[in-house]
DNA sequence: TTATAATTTTAGTTTCGCCTAAAAATATGT
DNA sequence: ACATATTTTTAGGCGAAACTAAAATTATAA
């Protein structure tokens, strides 16, 4: 149906229009590792197939039909990180580069199947959620830890950083999966932060931790 | 590192060479559907790429470096058809599109984890031999039973048609999976057979049923 | 406001993989 | 052996998706 450059651009554009709505020529170049005059030409074309509107020096954005198909292969690329962590064992880091492949495979069947298979997930090893077969999208539950608001009772759910020498700190932390926690002051500059734990405990952590944990609503 | 068309052309020219050890562009065209003035277009490029010797109106055959990438591409292939017979529940004649587009992503460590968390299987779907990761190719174990030869004895291991009314033809047969038997006669024309069964019972089966059957060495 | 800077588009190329039409080489049949 | 048929290659072109360089537009700042 369309290629997977077409995809790309789509899928991209959908990602910047969460930030800004109006998304302009240089941004999209510089995502996409291409030149501003490369993302012109797809522009004019992709607005040919109605899938954004364009206007010339102002920026484009998605139709509805773009949205739609945004959707799908976003979809995709999250089921197949899914399966990779969970099924494989891939590290978090290393599932998108091999979902941005994935999630080209033209197979309406293989989505519902996968999906099937790996339990209707709906939230990938990031904690984004995974849009639903008519493209709807939950909210994220899961945040890391540095972008979580001061004040707001939270939940530790997943570690980004799996290495020992790391666990071994958050242990020493008295930090784990499950710790209940609220997050006391805030640097916005480094993203440190005071934690007042369950346990009544204050511990100081510094922004390479807060960094790699995950937390939801407690 | 190689591109998706010369891929496909790697892999359909290592197939043909199983059949015949001089590969015609002609051949080739048909198999790839494309016409034979872009087949000689990308032997040239390959030849450049030293995957394959190519001499003028005469042929191609792969190189050493060839035949390791198409193994590598098959091996691909058929984990990937394992992979959505076996976890995913499709039928065998549902995973070969699939599978061609699967087997072109690319991701060493993918194809060494998809290997290990399927069981390291030795056979595809079809019966046809999963290249190791050294490239080895084991002989097939599973045939046609229109293609076993007579008088060897086998042992039925699978059925392709999974239809309720050809596995009741069978039961009346007295056929069924792990039945042994010996072909007695075969008539080339349409591929029909007397089946001599370990109870000593002969059963009159027609081309339709011996090319739904699987045998291997019993 | 006006000069300068930044962004975006246009115009013209390139590479890849395919095409058609015509020419060249090889194979076949009498 | 020779005319004819088949196969294969050459030559020239096309569309997709990228590029560079230059022109056009919009933004910024003195």
């Amino acid at each position: 149906m369309f290629s997977q450059a077409e995809e790309n651009y789509i899928k991209t554009i959908w990602h910047l229009q969460q930030l800004q709505q109006k998304v302009s020529t240089n941004s999209l170049a510089e995502r996409m590792q291409t030149k501003p005059a490369s993302v012109t030409d797809m522009l004019k074309k992709l607005e040919a197939k109605k899938l954004l509107h364009y206007e010339k020096y102002y920026g484009c954005s998605l139709t509805t039909d773009g949205k739609k198909i945004a959707l799908s292969i976003i979809r995709r690329h999250r089921l197949w990180e899914f399966f990779l962590s969970e099924k494989l064992g891939f590290a978090w880091d290393e599932v998108h580069a091999i979902a941005e492949q994935l999630e080209h495979i033209q197979s309406a069947e293989l989505t519902v199947r996968l999906d099937a298979y790996l339990g209707h997930p709906r939230f990938d090893p990031h904690g984004d959620p995974i849009p639903d077969a008519s493209g709807e999208l939950q909210p994220r539950e899961q945040f890391l830890l540095a972008e979580w608001p001061a004040g707001k009772p939270a939940i530790i759910c997943a570690v980004q950083n799996h290495d020992a020498s790391f666990l071994e700190l958050l242990g020493q932390k008295s930090l784990d999966i499950d710790t209940h926690l609220i997050v006391q002051k805030r640097y916005a500059f480094d993203q440190s932060a005071d934690l007042l734990l369950a346990s009544g405990q204050v511990v100081q952590i510094s922004a390479a931790i807060s960094n790699n944990i995950y937390v939801k609503a407690d």
